[in-house]
DNA sequence: GGTCATTTGATCAGGAGGAACACAAATCCC
DNA sequence: GGGATTTGTGTTCCTCCTGATCAAATGACC
C-alpha cells in the first residue's frame, strides 16, 4: 500500500536532474562525444542540451574542446568530455587471496591501482581494514593533490546487508555478522558515503558497465573460488533483493544425497561445483588455491584424463544449476567470473549440453552462456561503478557553484489588508 | 551500451504525465480519498493537485463528490474517487479446469464476473479461444452500453511470451507454441491492446495489489496444480527476464535421482511438490484433480496418517526448494497460491523449519510464507491489472477532452530577409 | 578558390508546469 | 458566536524545455 511520501511531488527541478544525469550516464557509459551526438542519445533539443551542457561545464563535471575534423559536412560539434578529476571514487576489493584499491574516474578510468596479496584464511576485520587503509592512502598519495572522492565501494566476498554494510557471513575470510561498512568508516571517515556490496553483485555489475555484458538488460554473473555468488541484473539495474542478500545462488539446493555444505545444507550447488570439489575430483589438494587450480588446467590442456574427467563433471554439475537459474530468471547473457571464467574454455561444450537437456526451450534459446571479460578486477571495478552511482544518478548534487550570484528572490510580498 | 532513443527526452510535459500517474495510481491502489489526502501521499502542493484533479474531472477519469465530515476541524476536503467507467478492462483466465471472463474497473472493482468449468484435460486453442469469446460477450452484455475496454488481460498456465502472447508451452492444455495473443486478437478485435501472462506472474501481480502482499516490494508468489508456477515482483515490479519466461520454478532441479518430469529434465522441483506427487504419495489417485486433494486434506483434518505424511513429506520439499529461492532472490514475503495456499495450513510448520535448515540465517530472517488470500480469482485478478496498466502509468492517454478549443497555436513568424 | 548544401551552435520568444503566497471558505471547539 | 484550523482558490513567479531563426563552420563540387 502505498503510503505518505517525505520526497517532494516531481517538478520543472526533477526533469533538469533527470536530463543531466542521462548526459552524464552517456559520457560515462560510451566515453566522450560530441555534443550533436548527445543531441541524438538523450532525445533532447540543441538547445536543452546547450544549456546542460553549459551547467556541467560551469560545474567544472565535463569540458569541451574542438573536435578533429571527421570528414563529415557541416559545422563541427565540439567534443564532450567528462573532467578526469571531476568525480573520483576510491574503490576497495577484499578477496580471498588479496586485497585491492584503486582510484576510479568517471568513464570508469582506473586511475591508480594496488593490489597486494593475502595470505589465505582468516582474518580480522579489524586488521584488513587497517589494510585497506593503507592501500587507500598509497593510491591517494599518487595522485595527490586530489579533491576528496565522491564516494568508496567495498566488495567483499560474502553476505552484505546494504544499508549500512555489515558482513553477515563470509566464510573465507572466517566472518560472521563484522560491521564493516561502519569499521571503514572508523578509519576512512564519514564525509564520504561508503558502500558495501558482495563481490559477485558487483562483478555483475562490472561486466554490464565495462565488460562482455555492456548494455544487457537481464544477465547473471557467478563467481567464485571456494564459494559461489551470484550477481543479477534486472532491466539494466543491479538485483538485491530486501536486504541486499540477493544473489545466493551457491546455496541452491541441487543433490540431497551430496555433501554438506558450510552452510549447514546438504547439497548445496556450490558443494558441487565450487573450486574444491573440482580438486578433489581431479584426485588434488584441495588447499591449494589459485595454484592448484591452474596446474589443473594445464593437465587438461595437456589431455590428462582425470582432469577432464574432473572438469566434465564440475561442467555438468554447472548446467544442472544454471537450468534452473535459467528457468526462474529468463536472464539474456550469463557471465562466467573467477574461477567459472578460468575454467570456461574447458566446460563450456558440456554445459550447453546439460542446458539443452534440462532448460525449457523457450528461454533456452534466448540465452548465451560467455567467460567475463574483466578477470580478477571485476570486483574491483564493480566496486567503482557501485561509489560512482549516486553521481550518475544525479550529477547535479555535484556541481560546484562558481560563485554564488545573488539571489534573484528578493520580491517583497505587499500584504493586502481586507476589511 | 546506451544508444540512440527515438522518445524525446524529459520535458514539462513528462512530468505531468507523471504526476497524473501518481494520482490515478494512488486512488487504484488505496480507493477514494479525499484531496487533502492526495496532497499528503504524492508530495505535491495543494495548488498542483488542483490543476491535475481538474484535468482527471474535466478528462471523466474521476469525480470529486462532498466528503461527509469526519469530525476534524478545517475546512472539508473533497472525496476524489475514480470514475467506474472511466477505465474499465476484460480479464480472462484459462485454467486447468475452470475458464473466466470479468469487466474490471478503476480501483480494482469487478463488474461483472463469469466462471465456467472445463474438462480437464487437452483442448485445442481455437476451442478455448471462441469459449473466452462467448464468456467476454456475456460480461459485456451485462453491462451494456458500455464504453470499449481499454485493455484486455489474459492468465494462461504456460509459458508466454510477452511481446505476442505465443504461448510457448502450456503442458496441461496440450499446448506448444500456439499463438493465443493474435488468435485472441482475431475473434476480439484488434482495436484493444491484450496482454497475455503467465498465471503465476499474475497471481504475484493480484497478491500484491489486491492481496496479503500489498503494497510489498518483493514477493515470490508460488502457484501450481499440477505445474509449479512462481510469481515475482521486485522493486514493486512484476518480474519477467527477457522474454517473459521468468518464474519457472517448477523446473528447478533438486533431486537428481528423482522423477522424470513432463519438460524433459529429471528431479524438477514439481515432481516432488506438485499436486500428482501429493496424491500418490497419500496413495490416492493421481487423476481425480481438486475434489481428490480436497478428500485429501479433510483426510490430513481428521488425523489420518497417511495423509499427514504426505502433507509433510510434500511440504519438506517445499522447504528445500523455497530455501533455494529466498537465497537467490532475498524476497520479504513468500505467497502460496492455488494448491499450495489450500494445503498451507497443513504444510507451514514443516515448511518453516525446513526454512530453518536450509537457508542462509540473514535472509531467513526476512522473510515470511503466507497463505494468498485471493484463493483461485487471482489469476484473473492479476490479468485486469496487467490490462490496466498502461491506464495507470499515463492516464493521459485516456483523457477525453471535453471541447476542442481553438488552436493557439497561431503565431505567424516573420521571415527576416538578411541582404 | 568560390559557391552551395549541410550540419550544428547561438539566441530568443513562448509555453507548460509546479511552487509559493495570500486569501477565502468551511468546519470544529469552546 | 468567535477563534483556531484546515483546505480550496486564484495569482504570480520561477524553472525548464521547445521551436524558430540566424550564424558559423565544414565538405563537396565545379
Amino acid at each position: 500500500m502505498t503510503s505518505v511520501r517525505n520526497e517532494p511531488g516531481l517538478r520543472s527541478e526533477t526533469i533538469r536532474r533527470a536530463n543531466l544525469s542521462s548526459i552524464v550516464r552517456e559520457l560515462h557509459a560510451a566515453g566522450p562525444m560530441s555534443r550533436s551526438a548527445l543531441v541524438r542519445r538523450t532525445g533532447l533539443t540543441r538547445s536543452a542540451i546547450r544549456g546542460l551542457i553549459g551547467e556541467l561545464v560551469a560545474g567544472g563535471l565535463v569540458s569541451e574542446r574542438r573536435s578533429a575534423g571527421i570528414g563529415t559536412p557541416g559545422r563541427p560539434s565540439p567534443l564532450v568530455s567528462p573532467v578526469p578529476d571531476g568525480a573520483v571514487v576510491l574503490a576497495l576489493d577484499i578477496e580471498v587471496d588479496s586485497l585491492a584499491a584503486a582510484l576510479v574516474g568517471p568513464g570508469g578510468e582506473i586511475l591508480e591501482h594496488v593490489r597486494i596479496d593475502r595470505q589465505r584464511g582468516h582474518s580480522s576485520l579489524v586488521a584488513i581494514v587497517d589494510d585497506l587503509a593503507e592501500l587507500a592512502s598509497i593510491v591517494r598519495s599518487r595522485r595527490s593533490p586530489i579533491r576528496p572522492e565522491i564516494g568508496i565501494g567495498v566488495a567483499v566476498p560474502g553476505v552484505v546487508r546494504r544499508a549500512d554494510g555489515l558482513v553477515s557471513m563470509a566464510p573465507n575470510l572466517g566472518w560472521t555478522d563484522q560491521p564493516l561498512g561502519s569499521r571503514l568508516a572508523h578509519v576512512l571517515g564519514d564525509e564520504v558515503p561508503i558502500t558495501v556490496a558482495n563481490e559477485a553483485d558487483l562483478g555483475a555489475l562490472a561486466e554490464v558497465r565495462r565488460g562482455v555484458a555492456a548494455g544487457a538488460d537481464h544477465i547473471l554473473f557467478l563467481s567464485g573460488e571456494v564459494g559461489v555468488g551470484g550477481g543479477l541484473i534486472v532491466d539494466g539495474r543491479p538485483f538485491h533483493g530486501v536486504a541486499g542478500y540477493g544473489g545466493e545462488v551457491g546455496h541452491m539446493p541441487v543433490n540431497p544425497r551430496g555433501e554438506v555444505c558450510n552452510c549447514g545444507g546438504v547439497g548445496c550447488w556450490e558443494t558441487e561445483v565450487g573450486a574444491v570439489s573440482l580438486l578433489r575430483r581431479a584426485g588434488r589438494s584441495t588447499s591449494g588455491g589459485r595454484a592448484e587450480i591452474d596446474a589443473l588446467l594445464l593437465d587438461a590442456a595437456a589431455g590428462a584424463p582425470q582432469a577432464i574427467a574432473a572438469l566434465d563433471e564440475t561442467g555438468r554439475w554447472l548446467g544442472v544449476g544454471l537450468s534452473g537459474l535459467i528457468n526462474i530468471l529468463n536472464p539474456r547473457l550469463i557471465v562466467f567470473g573467477g574461477l567459472f571464467q578460468r575454467i570456461h574454455p574447458y566446460v563450456a561444450a558440456i554445459v550447453d549440453a546439460e542446458l539443452d537437456r534440462h532448460t525449457l526451450l523457450a528461454p533456452r534459446r534466448l540465452v548465451r552462456v560467455v567467460a567475463g571479460s574483466l578477470g580478477a578486477e571485476a570486483p574491483l571495478v564493480g566496486a567503482a561503478e557501485l561509489a560512482l552511482e549516486p553521481f550518475l544518478g544525479d550529477p547535479a548534487l555535484w556541481l560546484r557553484r562558481p560563485e554564488m550570484g545573488p539571489s534573484r528572490n528578493s520580491t517583497i510580498a505587499v500584504r493586502r489588508v481586507v476589511a
